[in-house]
RNA sequence: GUGGGUGUAGUUCAAUGGUAGAGCACCGGACUGUGGCUCCGGGCGUUAUGGGUUCGAGUCCCAUUACCCACCCCA
């Protein structure tokens, strides 16, 4: 019989790795609520329109990334290819800009599916957690967001770039659009097909087409930054002060675009080295459209999402150093009631404790303790069991000593001594 | 959707076209209650799948498939 195999795409995420999954995971929670931003789960599924609106139609996401189906109704729903929408949806589904004074911030972590052919950091089913914030238009709140994410950055000791840009709005990003398609349009016999094929649809993605290269190539590129109406140039410039007093450090690029058409304005992207060539971390930027878009009142709102398998894959490897194990063994039939009562004790304590009940002899529990990488032994033998003892031995230092089988109060707070200070 | 690379034991890898192997891991045993050993024993694996060439294919050719990398796109 065939052995099933994972979706393509899809990967499983199992031990050693799940550890650091869990404990990024973790950090990400407690970051998250010391900056005041509320968890949001919403369902993986949602219908088909909801993206189709949010995303908009030509975006590549839309047009062929989405896994879409239909239940058993004949609703088309979707699986979600990125965590905004359905936040925005939540947000106005159950008032939640009404019920209490904004600004609100939110933050959700889960999968998100695209139908993309997978590579290294690019998968169907990956991991994203995103932060929102509701009602706020500042460019300072901006800012802070992009604060925030450089926090995550420095708290997991990743080195990343941080790229800021605005991308206008739709007072100047039209006229921003013309000008490039001008500037472009005579320039169409030296562009790769894919850029041809844009150059009407979404002309600022010409910017950063790899295969083009085109900052390298023109010199004369009309940037987006010289097109910016008054507003939009004094928010960028709010932007940046916000920035410096955060000191956060960033490196403007007028070439960053958006690939969803929700953003406005702030845009920022923050790379490391992946091992790969995908190597956007995180990203993210004011959408003050979409709340509306969506069918909610005119608020603001500016965000941004981390990849999480990109993070995890730059996240230094010794940054989680797992808890160490301690092990019991019983070296006779008469000694695994004992150890069973040690088992039951010990698991009200903040130690990893795991015992085996097949009795074994003093060498080969050593030996089997060694192989899985224990840090401490729980040995119950004879003796031991005679006077209500257990021996404890120290697997490093060779150090061991007997404990009363009932001071679990001293074996804890020895275990958690030797953990800070080995 | 388009390229390129790679598929041999759980794993890492061998095997000039001529009998499919090793290390590690794993399981069992020996070693009287003190170490990461040592010794002994344990693997017929449709060499990814299906065709083809050949006296003979893990090895060469074709197709399929899976994984990886890159394009594309993005987190």
């Amino acid at each position: 019989m065939a052995r099933y195999t994972a979706v393509k795409g899809m990967n499983d995420i199992v031990p050693p790795e799940s550890y650091r999954w869990m404990r990024m995971e973790e950090d990400l929670r407690l970051i998250a609520s010391r900056l005041n931003y509320e968890e949001i789960r919403t369902p993986i599924v949602e219908s088909l329109e909801l993206f189709q609106r949010g995303l908009g139609e030509t975006s590549d996401v839309v047009q062929k990334e989405m896994y879409v189906f239909e239940d058993k109704n004949g609703k088309r729903l979707a699986l979600r290819p990125e965590g905004t929408a359905g936040v925005v949806r939540a947000f106005i589904e159950h008032n939640l800009g009404i019920e209490r004074p904004g600004p609100h911030k939110f933050f959700y972590i889960g999968p998100n599916f695209r139908y993309e052919r997978p590579q290294k950091g690019r998968y169907r089913q990956f991991h994203q957690v995103g932060f929102e914030i509701f009602g706020d238009p500042t460019p300072e709140m901006d800012a802070e967001l992009i604060y925030a994410a450089m926090l995550i950055l420095d708290h997991f000791k990743v080195k990343g770039e941080i790229r800021v840009n605005s991308i206008g709005c739709p007072v100047c990003r039209p006229a921003y659009r013309e000008r490039l398609i001008a500037y472009f349009r005579p320039k169409i016999g030296e562009l790769c097909g894919d850029c041809r094929r844009r150059i009407d649809i979404n002309p600022l993605r010409l910017l950063d087409c790899k295969a083009d290269a085109p900052r390298e190539r023109w010199s004369d590129i009309p940037l987006i930054t010289e097109s910016l109406c008054p507003e939009c140039a004094a928010d960028f410039e709010r932007l940046r002060k916000a920035l410096d007093i955060f000191h956060v450090p960033y490196v403007l690029d007028s070439f960053i675009v958006r690939g969803l058409d929700y953003y406005v304005k702030t845009a920022f992207e923050i790379t490391a080295e992946t091992g790969g060539t995908q190597n956007a971390v995180a990203g993210g930027g004011r959408y003050d459209g979409l709340v509306a878009a969506t069918g909610g009142a005119a608020v603001p709102a500016t965000g941004f999402a981390a990849g999480l398998e990109r993070l995890l894959s730059v996240i230094p490897a010794d940054f989680y150093a797992p808890q160490p194990l301690a092990t019991g063994f019983a070296l006779f039939d008469g000694g695994v009631a004992d150890l069973l009562h040690f088992t039951k004790h010990l698991s009200h304590h903040p130690v990893r404790f795991m015992a085996e009940y097949t009795p074994r002899k003093f060498k080969n529990a050593l030996q089997k303790a060694n192989k899985r990488g224990a840090r401490h032994l729980f040995i119950f033998g004879e003796d031991e069991v005679k006077n209500q003892q257990v021996l404890y031995k120290d697997l490093v230092t060779g150090d061991q000593r007997l404990f009363g089988q009932h001071e679990i109060m001293a074996i804890v707070m020895m275990l958690m001594e030797k953990e800070v200070s080995p």
